[in-house]
DNA sequence: TTGAAGAGACGAGACGTTTCGTCTTGACAA
DNA sequence: TTGTCAAGACGAAACGTCTCGTCTCTTCAA
């Protein structure tokens, strides 16, 4: 999955096509959802040769994961941002992220890939795997480190679950998008931080 | 969606050649996961010609929504069960419905049949409102009238809509399933029980 | 009361189209 | 010399539409 950084003889892989590629496929997903995304159409559009993307992604679900990667992983500097806001409020802390999410969410390129991947996602345990490892995991580990020092701190429950207290705060949000159960508001988003930690709270 | 009542003239609707094609869709999707999952595979396999299907069910996600609709439904006597357990004690009901659940998902065939369903859902956002309308709705306001039932005998902060309230308590374990972030246990699904009440608890 | 006429369900499968994933070719860069 | 690239041919599979002949069921006139 382009993660390789073998040394060999030959000509080296071409970055330019590989960013093409992750485009195009982005866009595609975007305007015509999991199901209408077709290798040959990516190649098409990308003005790119069919093998040049089976070469080094194996299916659709592959390919578009790196796609969303790329995207997302250009919000921070590096890869990621590094940490989350902490400013000794918590409950503000965890309100800002959020809420932040659910602003990406209202950006409707944003929504439908993320919905294809996430379609993908729940069929496919291997794409699963490499969600979790890739996507999922290291913005678990900034929320787990957020509460933890919470936790330290004597703002939380010290028995409780760090991985139980991240679905408790940011699940209820996350269901209510992949169902299209409710709207998604700030204010919501807010209301359920505030109840989750108070669930959270030390007793 | 075979729901019409029309009275007319010709041949009637067979309701085993429906029976035979929504069990099969089932076995399908269950064995072969939703892409796997091909209009004629499941005519061959009922013994079936495909138009029989195409004449009743538009696409793919319809199909495999009544046939996971036909096997939940069949839980309870007259469709679904008309409420959930009163006992008194909230917390004891909520963690009683929640380890159902959770048991639910320890069948592979369901398991695999409701990923099927619920990745066509993600995607297709009129599926997602016949989903939400005939499965995830019935049950969700089975959910309502029980923490209603609470808030009216003061256990549960009389400020809280419902529909958070739902989402805390039930959202968390639900996600857990679809990311495949964790295991699913009995024990756990309690503990968020606990946790999401005492988030919800009247002040 | 009856029985022909019509409407629609059904199994079977042919049809043109689209996409699949593999493979081949020739140009080109390390 | 080795591996990447664009282009596209290839057979297999599934798509969704359609036509066919058979079968039930309703309607209505005799």
């Amino acid at each position: 999955m382009a993660t390789e950084t073998q040394r060999s003889t030959g000509r080296r892989r071409n970055p330019a096509t590989r960013a093409t590629i992750l485009a195009t496929a982005f866009a595609v997903v975007a305007e015509l959802g999991y199901a209408g995304l077709t290798i040959e159409k990516v190649a098409a559009r990308a003005g790119v040769g069919k093998q040049t993307i089976y070469r080094w992604w194996p299916n659709k679900g592959a390919l578009v994961l790196d796609a969303v990667l790329e995207r997302t992983a250009g919000a921070g500097p590096d890869g990621a941002p590094a940490e989350l806001p902490d400013t000794g409020d918590l409950e503000a802390d965890l309100s800002a992220v959020l809420v932040a999410t659910v602003e990406e969410f209202a950006d409707p390129d944003f929504d439908r890939a993320l919905r294809g991947l996430t379609a993908a996602v729940i069929e496919d345990a291997e794409l699963a795997l490499a969600y979790r490892e890739r996507l999922d995991g290291p913005m678990r580990e900034l929320k787990k480190r957020r509460l933890r020092r919470a936790q330290e701190a004597g703002q939380l429950d010290p028995d409780v679950d760090l991985d139980l207290a991240v679905d408790l705060v940011f699940a209820p949000i996350a269901q209510r998008w992949t169902e299209r159960s409710g709207d998604l508001t700030p204010d919501g988003a807010r209301t359920v931080v505030r109840h989750a930690l108070r669930g959270l709270a030390a007793p």
